[in-house]
DNA sequence: ACTAATTTGTTATTATATTAAATACTGCGG
DNA sequence: CCGCAGTATTTAATATAATAACAAATTAGT
């Protein structure tokens, strides 16, 4: 049973020519399939169960795969991974992670905010990529 | 010859009646002197050079020292600490990170720009925390 | 000086991530 | 169908980042 992130990637690997291969195939339906933030050896440890004896290359090279390809954002703060099911691309994400739960909710502004973007260019910085990550407590655990 | 921050964080230790140690002392120095975000190694290394054969927690300890009372800021995704000149504690922060020249500059936004703040608010989740990292190229390299 | 609190020293270990070199797989042109 | 070129994986080792546990030293308050 495929989720409609793995169909995506599927489609998105025929189209262009990148090979669907196990060990992509399966690290992406860990990282779908945890509802929170998964770390690369917790899909390692998971990835074991499939496939045998994975090491370290086998989970970071998918994981960089499908990052580079926008399948999956990485949350720095966390040393984390999360699937990211927004229809587009986007060069920045924004994250909220519960404190209490560990829960990160994503955000999908597509733009950064205004006001942000005028003060960046106001440097004659030119931008390429952004990650908010914001703390705090959720509803749930309020 | 001590620089602005390292006044201040004197003033600070004497006022809460922390310790201003040898280690911390050495280490914001090293902290400070450093025009680009240094990594914890990094300190170790130069921390080797004044004190007699440093290890890690020495050096980590400091830094959570001086982190945790807002000398220094990490940053998320450089694995790396850089010194904080603001006048006020702030509990967000936003950099902009050269791709070409691993320059940071940190912008002091005050307050999370509304657009997003509401957008946070909306979701009931309460903020304690944020942290805006922007990659792209500075004006110097472009 | 005695005690409690804080900070550091030391050793070891865990967690996170990458390199390098050899090997295998896939699509494609002949 | 064969072999080449490009792409991807395997393997072992290593690099980098961070913490645990506990003993020893330092300091402030009495």
């Amino acid at each position: 049973m495929k989720s409609a992130i793995e169909k995506k990637a599927l489609k998105f690997c025929i189209e262009n020519k990148h090979r669907y291969t196990d060990p992509r195939r399966y690290v992406l339906k860990i990282i779908v399939a945890s509802k929170k933030p998964i770390k690369a050896y917790e899909v390692l440890e998971k990835l074991n169960k499939i496939l045998d004896n994975p090491k370290p290359p086998t989970a970071y090279r998918a994981i960089d795969f499908w990052h580079s390809h926008n399948f999956i954002h990485r949350i720095e703060s966390l040393n984390a991974y999360k699937a990211c099911d927004a229809g587009h691309i986007h060069d920045g994400s924004q994250y909220m992670i519960c404190n209490e739960c560990g829960d990160v909710i994503e955000s999908h502004f597509c733009d950064l905010p205004e006001a942000i973007r005028n003060s960046v260019e106001q440097k004659t910085f030119t931008l390429t990529k952004w990650n908010l990550e914001i703390n705090g407590v959720c509803n749930k655990c309020t």
